[in-house]
DNA sequence: CACTATTGGCTAATGGGGTTAGCCTTATAG
DNA sequence: CTATAAGGCTAACCCCATTAGCCAATAGTG
């Protein structure tokens, strides 16, 4: 019944080109309706909320990140492709920081974020695979999986907030970050208690 | 000449605690300002800005905190020293949400932020320091540093965000992380070409 | 102890951002 | 061709940051 839906994505995407340039935090409504030709109001025919467009930037952009590293791993296996999976995240969260950003989300409630936990999972099962290709001899594929995922963003992270003092040289710290930690998960953790933390 | 001067870090402190309460993105000068008695614009006489209070509780913020992770490397080495610092890192982030987020800044303009780059710097050097305890066959210890902080900050952000599938295990899996990036700098990364990643 | 400069608080006001309500036009389905 | 609903608009509200300008209390100073 309804007319051409040309908008409801079109608006989402170009609230993450948006995002990319002036960064999600600055990313307003009345932005973005400047840059879509439209009155701030008008918008909310077609989001429900500004909180609700950050939840649709960060669902595409998990896909289309997702499709990215994917891309990077094939016809790899092994170290080279962690490598190239790792080199894929980096670029991709410094071409998109904007999108990069509303990757991540706070719990939202009680699980009424479906779709959102699915696309998350999904880029996680990447970094799982590509693990999986790597005859860890330690068989916790989570606890890898994790470390992987902490380590690419926390550096992603504080690389984006210029939180390293010199920027050269960063490229190289980059590599042997990833080489360490494939390095550490190939020779195991010599570690023999399970206990957790205090 | 002036009067008793209570105010100045005190509204900085109760500033924290209050992003440690509702979280830094919801802090407002609104609601400190109700906090600690006084109507808004009387915040602007002990403060020159909201963007200057979260600089200010940042600032503060890497004091304690680097406080918190040299305590808990007194009287250990090692690996063990590593470790301990590490759950320190942990804690300290989950403990003090509102300060730890405080704590990454984007770069301050043009070097005006010289306070803030020296605590920044002090913390580093606290990992540096406990890793050149560590007898690393690789003598890049900035790599190191970087590596290990990329780590550690990369876990603790996905964890306060709820970026962990199941709650469970998050512990075990944090040990794991440093302990396999332990494991891989002591082995040293086995590749030897220094180009950087594509 | 009185005097005065200054601090630290207040009210009023401005501008911007999110959001809602209600109107009106226009394309589309029938 | 026409009824309908999508999609745009203006007006209005509330919350927040920030500035201007006023006033009281306080702390040095004589």
């Amino acid at each position: 019944m309804p007319r051409a839906g040309l908008a409801l994505p079109a608006v989402i995407t170009a609230g993450a080109e948006l995002a990319d340039e002036v960064g999600l935090p600055h990313l307003t409504m009345a932005l973005l309706a400047e840059r879509v030709g439209v009155r701030t109001p008008s918008l909310y025919k077609h989001v429900e909320s500004l909180d609700a467009l950050r939840r649709g930037i960060g669902v595409q952009a998990l896909r289309e990140f997702g499709e990215a590293m994917s891309r990077a791993a094939v016809g790899r296996s092994g170290p080279d492709a962690v490598r190239a999976i790792a080199d894929a995240y980096r670029r991709w969260a410094r071409d998109h920081p904007g999108r990069y950003a509303a990757t991540l989300r706070a719990p939202a409630a009680d699980g009424a974020d479906e779709e959102y936990r699915r696309v998350s999972d999904d880029v996680v099962h990447i970094l799982f695979d590509v693990l999986a290709g790597l005859d860890l001899p330690d068989p916790n594929a989570v606890d890898a999986a994790r470390a992987l995922r902490s380590a690419l963003h926390g550096f992603v992270t504080i690389e984006a907030a210029g939180g390293f003092g010199l920027p050269r040289d960063v490229d190289r710290s980059y590599r042997f970050l990833v080489d360490t930690l494939v390095a550490g998960l190939r020779h195991g953790t010599d570690t023999r208690d399970g206990t957790a933390p205090r």
